[in-house]
DNA sequence: TAAAAACCCCAGAATTTTTAAGGTTATTAT
DNA sequence: ATAATAACCTTAAAAATTCTGGGGTTTTTA
């Protein structure tokens, strides 16, 4: 009998028990599925590391946000992901996430590029056991919501390049146009025509920067 | 007892019966499902505008290629796809391709955002099912080797231009670089440097137009 | 009702892209 | 084997696009 190695790296206690429960009932093939834990990006790095030279995991399951917001937040799942690439390259990576959020979905899927995506309200037994299944024989597995948000930037026709998405991403979480000079690489009137030309794309000529991150949002960038 | 309809279109009569055979039987909900099919691009806008005044199509099957290659292709599936949203925008349409060719799976996510993408060397009673519940209750539904074509998108991190993709496209299907004038709206010094740049990009400076075209496909360009 | 931020318009600077022209190298067909 | 053809490179100027700073008006906020 061969032993599918996962681990599942959430800093929620409670949620992971549930994985772990979740996943070791699991009836696979001639599998027995055994799963380790970590809630921190600490604990999820030393594991991997451990499991390097040794039985090296089929499959991690990472929590996108690894610490509470507010917080000072040194390390994202994002990271550990990349990490866990880079140490352990022949293991699966699912990433679970809270929300569907096109940004962060967006950003992980060209960063981390990971065998599996599944947003948190998609999760249950069900979806759970075809995630492990499809990623160890056909990934990718998106859950139904990644999808969605997935099939939204496919569908989409307009492009913006960097400079664009960082607008609006910026713009989303309420720094101010005068201070967006900081994060994106150019003057704050390279911005505002940005910002114009942007309205325009969408088909919101004239409006505020409300109606841009609605718009923004729809289209699956922000 | 509901009545679930679907239409199925795809040149080859054999195929279709088929799907129409594995369609029927599937046990889903409190559904009755009935199939009609047809054969052509006329036979299918004909029954989808009969349709529009009276029992609307809840889900239609589109065949990518209609028509035989070599032959004069006056409509493809693509066409009929689009027309089919327009005279009725309540039915769910999934395409069926023969090959995963992703440049043509890219185009028609674009253009028609159908609510299912197949590949058919996928296909078999149990995606078809599947297929059929995840378009109804949970769109889009895109099987696994369409989803592979899709995560080599997303996970890409290049970005080309319309000009860039007609570049490659119209390579990889022979065309030579001193007709591509005619295709693509630039001058064959701009083409050349285009090319050049793309080979940049890919990493196989001073490569022939060979490499080029692995190289766009292995990113999920072509 | 001030002050701050957002927004608009302009024109020159900087950058990128396109183009034509003239050449070399590689491929193809006879 | 050798023309002929296409592919490819380089250069420099033209054209198009984007950026920027400086001026202003309008809207929002305190």
């Amino acid at each position: 009998m061969k032993t599918l190695r996962i681990l599942a790296v959430d800093d929620h206690e409670m949620t992971m028990l549930g994985y772990k429960f979740i996943l070791e009932r699991i009836v696979f093939d001639d599998y027995n599925i055994l799963v380790d834990t970590a809630n921190t990006y600490e604990g999820g790095k030393d594991k991997i590391e451990e499991s390097v030279y040794s039985f090296r995991y089929d499959i991690i399951f990472l929590d996108v946000q690894l610490f509470p917001p507010n917080e000072q937040q040194p390390h994202t799942g994002e990271d550990l992901g990349l990490l866990a690439r880079k140490l352990s390259p022949s293991s699966k990576i699912v990433f679970m996430s809270s929300f569907s959020d096109n940004y962060r979905i967006n950003s992980i899927l060209k960063s981390v590029d990971p065998d599996g995506y599944m947003v948190k309200t998609d999760i249950d037994p069900r979806s759970l056991e075809e995630a492990v299944k499809t990623v160890v024989y056909e990934p990718p597995y998106y859950s139904a919501k990644a999808l969605a948000a997935i099939r939204k930037k496919m569908a989409n026709t307009i492009e913006l390049d960097e400079n664009d998405r960082k607008i609006l991403y910026h713009i989303s979480t309420g720094t101010k146009t005068k201070d967006l000079e900081q994060y994106v690489g150019l003057s704050s009137s390279s911005i505002e025509n940005r910002k114009r030309h942007l309205k325009s794309l969408f088909g919101i000529e004239k409006e505020n920067d409300l109606s841009l991150i609605v718009a923004a949002k729809k289209r699956g960038f922000i």
